[in-house]
DNA sequence: CTATAAATGCAACAATGTTGCATTTACGAA
DNA sequence: TTCGTAAATGCAACATTGTTGCATTTATAG
């Protein structure tokens, strides 16, 4: 097994040095920013926009994070494959933690309307259709709108 | 099948007469803009931006229209059924006339990742999958990415 | 024709994302 | 360890896309 010059001293650091694993692998320099990111993202479960990310940092302690660098350090991520981007009904980009990506499989999404939040389907995507000739695949989104559990009660219950 | 009440009178104001027709059904006031739009978006064959439907309008002759206008005129139109409204890979709403919508069918895009064109497809969308329990669905987003035909051509010719 | 509700033009604003540049930092190498 | 350098950061400014408020104009019902 590889380990890293052990700087894993203490018995808080084990999450930061897997994430800083994965960054130093993926041929970036290893910063606190990037760190907090792909940490964040990878527990979200649902992917966030770059103000979810921001409103959470800010809250969460730690340095002040410039707008511009949190775009760029996404950019960096989605970059080297360690996040993924992709677009809301809202037009708004959503960024995921890829460690949970199967290879070989897509994204499902289900974008609430109501509240806006997203959330990871467990469902399969379909296969993709059969393109006319001179059509060049390179991927598929399939979003799925509605409302979540908490707005659809909130909805039941104002009705009733 | 249903038909309107056939003002399809003369040979060329045929077509303004059925998009004047298809308004005034629809309960909104009939002016020169909505007339514009809605032709323009019937007849595109796929998605615009609001960015391409006012460089087609500035082209065009006619009366200079504003962007705000523009936009309300197009939220006019998708509020009564006329117009669809999605979301493309760059976070940009496109916009396409819904005359070709069959009922029941949801709509399916090509969006093309090199010169940004969008193409209807005529492929079925998949059938929506099955929602945890709470979650209600309302739309479904299909949209495949790729190469369209002449830009996958142009990466053929620079690669040989 | 007239009254009126809707549509339009304009200015300002808001949200999201990008670019340029000076400063700081990570990290490989001496 | 210190040093040099390319990369990362902070800041200001800007770009694009979309929205809101309000005064004026217009479609159309009566």
């Amino acid at each position: 097994m590889f380990v890293f010059d052990s700087n894993d001293d203490s018995e808080v650091t084990g999450k930061l040095d897997v994430t800083s694993a994965r960054l130093r692998a993926s041929g970036v320099k290893v910063t606190r920013y990037r760190i907090r990111v792909l940490e964040l993202l990878s527990n979200a479960g649902r992917p966030l926009s770059h103000g979810d990310i921001a409103i959470a940092l800010s809250q969460a302690s730690g340095p002040y994070m410039d707008r511009v660098t949190l775009y760029r350090v996404l950019d960096s991520l989605v970059g080297k494959g360690l996040v993924l981007k992709a677009v809301d009904a809202n037009g708004v980009f959503r960024y995921s933690g890829a460690q949970a990506r199967r290879p070989h499989a897509g994204h499902v999404h289900f974008h609430c309307l109501d509240c806006g939040g997203m959330f990871c389907l467990e469902a399969k995507p379909p296969t993709p259709p059969r393109l006319p000739s001179g059509f060049r695949l390179r991927e598929v989104e399939y979003d799925v709108r509605g409302s979540c559990p908490d707005c659809s009660e909130a909805v039941s219950a104002a009705v009733a």
